[in-house]
DNA sequence: ATTTTAGTTCTTTTGGTAAAGAACTAAAAA
DNA sequence: TTTTTAGTTCTTTACCAAAAGAACTAAAAT
């Protein structure tokens, strides 16, 4: 498969990741764009290549390749004497996304207890449910921490 | 403030919660159906005075609950002899939500695998970097899954 | 029996985003 | 110097989802 045609397995992979990708906020272009990076026989593909495989305007696959290498999710190189860019899937930036992630519970849990300090304190019961879950999250944080460390100096 | 109105405070965190609700996947009124449930000084709202509260139609107001509903985010209990639901938010619907979280990473990492087996051997490094990434997901699963019961049964 | 309550469902409007298309730009090639 | 390449930026169009509003419904109260 060294041309830049897809087999129609390679297809229906390139749409089920890019639904996926859309699910985690993606644009369905920028989705598309990094799944087809993602499932390509290929190390890299330069802009109209990605424009044509996936049939998109030249200003959707600017915004859409813009998008994704602000999130870092993909990058290119360049070869000498030439003036393209070969754009791939960066595979390396999950370790930032699931920092990224616990950032969310960090500032889901923040607003937790500013609710619970100003809550009236007759809600006992109520009150009580919001201090687990805030004290689940941050242990959450932190053993969810050390796994991903423990991973990284495995 | 056992009359219906919120303090300044509380629509502060009302918003800012809100918005967290929203990036969760949440509609505009659904979230914020769900962060006066969470900030409000009551113990259950009915559903005029949620309308009422955030100003919303009668339709959003019942479409909110409904989605609320659905999600197990919120509940609603009776009193004898009244027509009316009093609703509530469900504090200890969290343990779904992680549970279905981590459904997410299995689908993604079973989309990750098979586009593994349908890449060429011959782009090694990025290869082992999409195993990489499919083993620490199915570590991560795992460890998460464990964090969480451990939790449960302290 | 009819009116009110507590919503639901249907239709329309609004608002926002994504993509297309076209115009533009800067560098390199011819 | 003009033409081509490799995009970017601006403007317009298309679409979709959320909310409004209005019509409807079923139970309860009068």
């Amino acid at each position: 498969m060294e041309n830049g045609k897809l087999t129609e397995k390679q297809k229906e992979l390139l749409e089920a990741y890019g639904v996926i990708q859309e699910q985690f906020g993606l644009s369905p272009a920028a989705a598309r764009v990094n799944a087809l990076l993602t499932v390509i026989d290929k190390k890299e593909l330069t802009f109209d290549e990605i424009r044509e495989i996936l049939t998109l305007s030249k200003s959707a696959t600017s915004n859409a390749i813009n998008n994704l290498m602000t999130l870092n999710y993909i990058g290119y190189r360049t070869k000498l004497g030439e003036r393209k860019r070969y754009f791939f899937s960066r595979m390396d930036q999950w370790k930032e996304s699931f920092k990224k992630n616990m950032t969310g519970f960090r500032e889901y849990n923040k607003v937790m207890k500013d609710i619970l300090i100003e809550r009236t304190p007759e809600t006992k019961e109520y009150n009580t449910k919001i201090k687990e879950l805030t004290e689940f999250i941050d242990y959450y944080i932190e053993e969810a921490t050390k796994i991903i460390d423990d991973w990284e100096k495995r």
